[in-house]
DNA sequence: GCAACATTTCAATAATAGTTGTAATATTGC
DNA sequence: GCAATATTACAACTATTATTGAAATGTTGC
């Protein structure tokens, strides 16, 4: 991971429009959807949506596949968990009890946390 | 977490040199750093750095704390790790095997796994 | 081939963000 | 109080990003 990508990832998604893209193909799962119906369902302009989509698949954050006349788009969830580790990287410096008190606060409703642990059985 | 936090904290993250101040200051951990030493070590002029860490504070991305006439900055871990979440909320509508599917692509170093599931010891 | 449809490109405009130096504010040690 | 230091506020300028409608491209079903 280099400094671009992952500052491209997130000026990804520092738009509520793409923030609203990337949510709702997270949760479409490999279904994915087009990207017309993608505009609907947010109520975005065609073209307003196909520039967003353009940059957050030049950003790796979206994948897409032409499907006939469509073009089907699906979320690139392994990037985002790459660019989070990449922030992460020395996260204090190799002092767990610090980084365990930093996290303390948090408010983070514990679903997320063991699917972003699914692949890490190891120690 | 509503959306306007979660844009302002990926905004914050969308520059380099705000890039770099959050990787640095992760590094430190409850240490963190005065303004002036983060200025410093990025070789970014006071004002610039000024401009940029009010920024991130103001996206409560980093705390900040007077410290007689310096200003320490800290990383604030927990709000990324809820802004995580926030962006995986629903994710695959609750089809494990398809979340797991998604994420099997990544090249995500296993260093940060255990770091962010250390409060999830339950399932 | 052609009409209907999905999506993108283009060009113009509007809006927002980044950088810099200078000046202001606040704190320290004397 | 005053000089030295740390940091921020301001203002001017530059650069980048967002939005829009009209036109272009590509695909389908007949």
């Amino acid at each position: 991971m280099d400094k671009l990508t992952a500052t491209t990832v997130f000026e990804s998604l520092s738009s509520g429009v793409r923030l609203d893209v990337f949510r709702l193909l997270v949760k479409k799962g490999l279904d994915g959807m087009v990207a017309g119906e993608i505009a609907t369902t947010l109520d975005v302009p065609p073209t307003n949506m196909s520039f967003h989509l353009k940059a957050m698949t030049q950003a790796r954050l979206l994948s897409v596949e032409q499907e006939g006349r469509y073009q089907r788009y699906r979320a690139n969830i392994a990037l985002m968990l790459d660019t989070i580790a990449y922030l992460t990287e020395e996260c204090c410096s190799g002092n767990p009890q610090q980084c365990i008190d930093m996290r303390a606060a948090s408010a983070c409703s514990p679903s997320v946390l063991p699917l972003i642990s699914t692949n890490s059985t190891k120690t």
